[in-house]
DNA sequence: ACCCAATCTGCC
DNA sequence: GCAGATTGGGTA
């Protein structure tokens, strides 16, 4: 009998491999395990297991395995499955599935080492470039291709090594590096030659001449009659204030032995210190509604305005599951998994809490997932990102989606892109789990789903301590503008209260939505503007570096001091960033503290920790930031919040702006007055009979979910009918256009009107790449299943067409 | 005639 | 995704 496995590779490729096992491989190995496997010529990946069999491929020979990588399951069958509804629903790979899901020190793959033979070779046989190679080879014993690439400077290398190779020159060999190492403490104890009294008793006698050697020993043992623990090498050095030689000298002479004991990288000391505070009377009830819907729906929506203390309600429910020896999801925005909310889980729930974000380093991500995998003590509470879905879990009792409403739960690329708030809800049915989503402004399609029953609904309209709702005042600065009462970008309103606040100490958060100092630089003479050589866009000036930078592609070039066009020296700023209004509250406010925060300062992986602890202990008064402010910080001292300019969000060209707006308007405003005080909040906008902002200078949800829901019925859009975005790039325009219109042409004969465009993005071309888009809509009572393979089928017969095969097509399943 | 880069195709 | 095979433009 011959034994066989199907195994997923981490490439997008639709299919699974076969490859050979023996049949005591057979034995050992089960689906989620992982292996390594030749593929192609000479590449060796990493595949997991997916099925075991004894069928042999019927059109080629499978070829052995190369090795077992596992011990254990890695990836359990419940994982398997929520992958496979992953790739199904996101029309993706199980392979790209599998990238997305393992830390990426899982997924080992060889590299090709060139080494040099033992043979002496005559100089004069080589051309030129192999004998830069072989030449390199004297010097390092081996190369990469990689670095034969640099000493060449081209991309072709491997006609050059092909070549050296039938000179007997060099050889090459395939090396799998294990990208995950342990990280192990180094212990010392005494050698149990030494245990009986009278051995010990010479021993110090011989020490007698070495004092240091003996003084290291002495501590030794006061250490280990104290704490009863192993010791570390390193505690006993500083402890004995020897040096590390003297230890060593003592291992080497086998008085003292080492060992090592692996260790988390990641460790939470200093346990739980807190209890769960007392929930108050609006608190108390919506946990007990909570728990009476979850009685008749799977997923509950808590609408709970900010400050209402959310976060109190969540750790009462982790409490109870934690009890009943369950493990806990908690999915956060990346950027609101701040050391603010993870250090306040932590006191209530110390070691308990594992966080697994994209900021940590491969090697932490394989302790956390070992850890979850184990259903260790310290891994009972996952907080994480979106790409904590894909964690191990063996027993989940709860996942909670906090700050339901963000966008960034959403991947849009790579593949595969998907939803991590919907993805919860499927993985919480597969676990049978109750899943939570808690939002201050729910999206329009949690929302909906609550009123149509699918989910059960929760309102919390109190926020904690009584504190008021800040008051929101909308300035219509086109009238300051006429009036001559604008300062740059400050209305003669905002002035006033930044004043105010700062007279009487305290902070205030300026929102801009938009980084940079100034977006487009624009000729006053000739009007124009430089633009990006491999973007659709006009370049934006940072003043920090005083440079043009293309925000797509990250090409930049030196700030020009005289229009390219023209050479006129009159160059204009229009619009304005964030460097902007730091720079012009540097000059209203002298007295006082600015800091900015967007993409461009907190790059680094502390820098938006630190400003966010500069700002927390007022040594920033105002801070001026894009949208990563209105992420679940808590300022206690804020009492102003200030939006420079409402209309750039209102009118950005998407179906969902005007509930982005809202959602983002309303965040911010949370930041402000959770001080004694009641919080202020001042809207900058050219129209502020909006109704988008009357609605929120009203804090009226409702209002706003109705009349957005109008027009998501008149448009058919989301959460009315479902989406599917299908975008075409190549860098060739006629190319794309062509292949765009005979796709929309094929699509539009199954699906008719619903199929929008294709047309240009509002970007059309990003690094080199021309962009279509083409837009799918699906009627509610549509398959959504039938629906997808209907355009997998025009899409094959589409890459069927020789002309169009290089054309690059992404599929985006629910693009929003 | 030759070389390199861009494109195509299969991988078990 | 990657590498070996193929095509095609550019040039010595």
């Amino acid at each position: 009998m011959h034994y066989f496995i199907d195994a997923i590779l981490p490439i997008p490729l639709q299919k699974l491999f076969t490859y050979r096992i023996t049949s005591a491989e057979a034995k050992f190995l089960k689906p989620g395990m992982r292996v390594s496997v030749p593929f192609g010529k000479s590449k060796i990946y990493t595949a997991l297991v997916y099925r075991i069999h004894n069928e042999a491929p019927q059109v080629y020979d499978a070829k052995d395995i190369h090795q077992i990588l596992d011990e254990s399951v890695l990836v359990n069958l419940t994982q398997l499955k929520f992958w496979e509804w992953v790739a199904k629903y996101y029309m993706c790979t199980l392979g790209d599935v599998m990238r997305a899901a393992l830390p990426n020190a899982f997924i080992l793959e060889s590299e090709t080492i060139i080494s040099k033979t033992n043979i002496e070779l005559n100089d004069t046989e080589f051309k030129d470039d192999e004998f830069l190679v072989y030449e390199a080879l004297h010097h390092q014993s081996s190369l990469k291709v990689q670095d034969v690439m640099n000493i060449l400077d081209k991309k072709s290398v491997l006609p050059v090594i092909n070549r050296l190779i039938e000179k007997n020159a060099i050889v090459l060999h395939e090396e799998i590096f294990e990208k995950y190492v342990a990280k192990l403490v180094r212990y010392v104890k005494l050698n149990s030659n030494f245990s009986s009294e009278t051995q010990l008793q010479n021993l110090l006698e011989e020490l007698s001449r070495a004092p240091k050697q003996r003084k290291v020993l002495m501590t030794l043992f006061m250490l280990s009659s104290k704490t009863k623990k192993p010791i570390k090498v390193s505690e006993l050095v500083s402890e004995s204030e020897a040096t590390s030689t003297v230890v060593k000298a003592l291992i080497d002479k086998g008085i003292l032995e080492e060992y090592f004991i692996q260790k988390d990288r990641v460790e939470y000391t200093g346990g739980p210190n807190e209890v769960s505070k007392h929930l108050n009377e609006h608190q108390e009830k919506a946990l007990s509604e909570i728990k009476s819907e979850f009685e008749n729906h799977h997923t509950v929506l808590l609408h709970g305005v900010t400050s209402s203390g959310k976060t109190e309600i969540y750790v009462k429910l982790i409490e109870e599951v934690l009890q009943s020896g369950k493990q806990v999801l908690y999915i956060l925005p990346e950027i609101a998994l701040t050391t603010q909310l993870v250090s306040r889980l932590q006191n209530y729930f110390g070691e308990k809490v594992a966080v697994f974000h994209s900021r940590y380093s491969s090697h932490e991500r394989v302790e956390a997932w070992y850890n979850v995998l184990n259903s260790s003590p310290k891994a009972q509470i996952v907080l994480g990102a979106r790409s904590s879905i894909f964690l191990p879990f063996k027993s989940l009792g709860l996942i909670i989606v906090d700050e339901e409403h963000e966008q960034s739960f959403k991947q849009f690329d790579p593949a595969p892109r998907y939803h991590a708030r919907d993805s919860a809800i499927v993985l919480g049915n597969m676990h049978n789990t109750k899943v939570l989503l808690g939002s201050a402004t729910p999206s329009l399609e949690s929302y909906f789903n609550a009123q149509q029953k699918r989910y059960g609904l929760v309102e919390l309209k109190y926020r904690y301590n009584d504190v008021l709702m800040p008051e929101i005042e909308l300035v219509d600065i086109k009238e300051k503008h006429k009036k001559k009462l604008m300062k740059g970008h400050f209305s003669d309103r905002l002035i006033e209260e930044m004043t105010e606040s700062l007279g009487e100490g305290h902070q205030i958060i300026l929102f801009q939505n938009r980084r940079g100092f100034s977006p487009i630089i624009e000729c006053n003479t000739c009007g124009h503007a430089p633009q990006c050589p491999n973007c659709d866009v006009s370049l934006t000036y940072h003043q920090y570096r005083n440079q043009l930078r293309c925000h797509y592609c990250g090409y930049n070039t030196a700030m020009h001091t005289t229009c390219s066009a023209c050479g006129s020296p009159e160059l204009d700023n229009k619009g304005f960033g964030t460097e902007q209004i730091e720079e012009e509250v540097k000059v209203l406010f002298p007295d006082h503290k600015v800091a900015r925060m967007d993409l461009d300062t907190t790059r680094g992986k502390y820098g938006y920790e630190k400003i966010i602890t500069a700002f927390e202990q007022q040594e920033i008064d105002i801070l001026v930031g894009t949208q990563m402010l209105t992420k679940g910080l808590d300022f206690r001292n804020v009492k102003l919040v200030g939006v420079m300019n409402a209309d750039n969000m209102l009118n950005f060209p998407d179906f969902r702006a005007h509930e982005r707006s809202f959602q983002l308007i309303m965040q911010v405003s949370g930041r402000a007055g959770r001080t004694d005080k009641r919080g202020k909040v001042l809207v900058q906008t050219y129209n502020p009979y909006h109704n988008i902002l009357q609605q929120v200078s009203a804090n009226n949800y409702e209002a706003m979910f109705k009349e957005q829901m109008d027009d998501r019925f008149n448009y058919k859009y989301p959460p009315v009918y479902k989406q599917i975005k299908i975008t075409l790039k190549h860098k060739d325009y006629n190319k794309v256009e062509k292949a765009s219109i005979w796709l929309g042409k094929s699509l539009r004969q199954v699906f008719g009107d619903n199929v929008l465009g294709p047309e240009s993005p509002p970007i059309s071309r990003i690094r080199n790449q021309f962009y279509k888009n083409i837009l799918v809509k699906i009627p509610k009572k549509q398959s959504l299943s039938k629906t997808k393979e209907a355009i997998i089928k025009i899409n094959n017969s589409f890459f069927s067409i020789k002309d169009f095969r290089a054309v690059k097509i992404v599929l985006n399943v629910d693009n929003y």
